[in-house]
DNA sequence: GGAGTCTTCCAAAGCGCTTTGGTCATTTTG
DNA sequence: CAAAATGACCAAAGCGCTTTGGAAGACTCC
């Protein structure tokens, strides 16, 4: 069933109809109500693919999907992508993902804003001065970056958690908790999360006169492994820690490992503070000692920005309003005063 | 540039044009070079909104994602992706996803069908009889089945690894080291693939003369805190299972933090396998004790159900192959002899 | 040398919508 | 009361591609 169908069957134009159902002024509602009628009882859809070509306009949101043999997707993401979809759903938006090589994200962009394959695109994961977003930006579609880039001459939208907050709170309690020797394990330093936590510990640590050492941050990528070992070069330093601030659940869990197989204990000798994103999978709760967190579901980013995208599709947003939203310091028994 | 500036520039009609980019054969060779060369020069690229109308082919494979306020997107979606996207990147190919409630997946499938909004769909987790699998079938959509489904009087196309023989094997192996209580902590039995993992250790078990006890399996949701859950209630009965056979890595740590709760130990008072998918950020090596696995990515099956996806749109596949990988059973500490 | 057969190209008709630029009554206005 | 404005509708022109149904010329074949 197509508009040339259902307006014979009325009796009336395809102008008419299609204006009917789209909610335009200039016709009668009687025949809007015949035809909205008539529509619904002869399951009428407009057929995207013609819609699309007429108006430009495809009812879907984009994202550019780095990959690669060597590229991971980062674990975050399905939690993220819970929340958007969820929104998504609710509002009849489609989600495309458009695998990219890794390296070479900017022809993707550009062709999927060429070819007008989405109404608005996210940005994950930015670095500062982020390219992505500079381009974004001037190819001139709609976007929100989900945290933050930095160096820009241009303002631009996006929605992020206070990072920085997060752990000049968590540095803050341990510090006032006696301890002297703070150590980061930190992601990936090149993004615009990791150097704003790390600015937060320092931060934190510079209010009482203390300094974050060098040989005290680590910055890996976020898995289990990368947390042992971060944990084991920290540990085994003549002068170690005895409190580590990590910036995943997944790090965190390989920290523990590294005590256990010290000989250490939690908090006995090291206090533990981890961000957590809020897994379903994994709690912080249930870690054998219950860890102390930074917390801030990425879930309800994931909907937030699809609630962002699509009022920038429809106009009702506008401008280059960023937000930031505060993170709760969750403390469990994973933090103790500094051992003697 | 479209089509029409095109062909004016070389002086053709849109038709030979079309047709020398689409590697029509009614078209002089000579021809063909200039217009692919001009093409080339001028960076035009068709329209794919235009030719989606013209043809009803959309370039993208599409997914129905279960969303809701209580849905987890599983976590193996992510590695998945990572496999598929990998594959479809290097064929122009995007993945679009369509969130649906939970409940009602059959509007969207429909939906996406009758709007012809994707060329191919992939199915995951299914169950026995699953109903989406029924529906794709008689809609007609090419498409690829992650994982079986059983109990249909027509046969249809998937990838799925061999569950039952990993954990018949796994389970063999725990039998010839003399466990005669084992027990199963398996993922949600409505879906096929947990059925056939438990049809595995049962057979397993039978030709030792053994059986797997009612009290002996778990079904849930794989997460840490299930795993831990399930493993105390195993471990806290009177008469205890000496080894575990485990449905997921994240589960696994669970099973690992119940057993040291219970100031017991892997692999003496316990022996344990588990199934792996291959995360990056988590690996059976790194567990406290090194985890035994039956493992196969799920990383590759994502590639292949692309490449495959990719066949069928083009039709170069055809019919309703199912293809089972085998799955490799790695040994590492966490299994040894029984207990006396 | 006229009938067939290729080869190579083209004009125009879709695909199914939206939107422009009207028309024709009916009301309102000065 | 003529002129202007409004309300309700329509025909047709896009959107940019693919594909159908030729057509013109060159080549073969008795």
């Amino acid at each position: 069933m197509n508009l040339k169908q259902l307006s014979h069957m009325l009796a009336l134009s395809q102008t008419t109809v299609s204006r009917a159902l789209n909610g335009y002024p200039e016709v009668n509602e009687e025949t809007r109500r015949r035809v909205v009628d008539a529509a619904k009882r002869h399951g009428y859809r407009p057929n995207p693919s013609a819609r699309r070509l007429a108006t430009g306009k495809t009812g879907m949101i984009g994202y550019v999907l780095p990959t690669g043999a060597t590229v991971d997707i980062d674990p975050h993401f399905v939690e993220f992508l819970s929340g958007l979809g969820d929104y998504a759903r609710s509002h009849e938006l489609d989600l495309v993902l458009s695998p990219a090589d890794a390296d070479d994200q900017e022809t993707t962009y550009r062709r999927i804003v060429a070819n007008r394959q989405v109404d608005a695109v996210y940005i994950s994961s930015p670095r500062p001065a982020d390219r992505r977003v500079a381009l974004v930006n001037t190819l001139g579609i709609p976007f929100i970056v989900h945290g933050r880039s930095e160096g820009f001459d241009f303002d631009y939208p996006f929605t992020d958690i206070d990072n920085e907050g997060a752990f000049h709170e968590a540095a803050r309690l341990l510090v006032q908790l006696g301890h002297r020797r703070l150590a980061l394990i930190n992601g990936d330093d090149r993004e615009t999360f990791a150097i704003h936590r790390e600015r937060g510990v320092r931060r934190a640590l510079a209010a009482s006169g203390l300094v974050l050492r060098d040989q005290h941050v680590c910055s890996l990528t976020m898995t289990e492994e990368n947390g042992y070992r971060a944990a084991r070069r920290l540990l085994e330093q003549s002068d170690p820690p005895t409190a580590i601030a990590c910036s995943s659940l997944i790090m965190a869990l390989g920290v523990v490992r590294a005590v256990r197989d010290l000989g250490l204990t939690i908090p006995g000798d090291l206090s533990l503070i981890a961000h957590d994103d809020v897994f379903p999978w994994l709690k912080p709760e249930n870690f054998s000692v219950p860890l102390s967190t930074t917390r801030s579901s990425i879930r309800l980013a994931g909907a937030r920005i699809a609630e962002r995208l699509a009022a920038r599709i429809s106009g009702l947003e506008q401008g280059a309003r960023g937000e930031v939203w505060p993170v709760d310091l969750v403390v469990r028994g994973s933090v103790a005063g500094a051992p003697a």
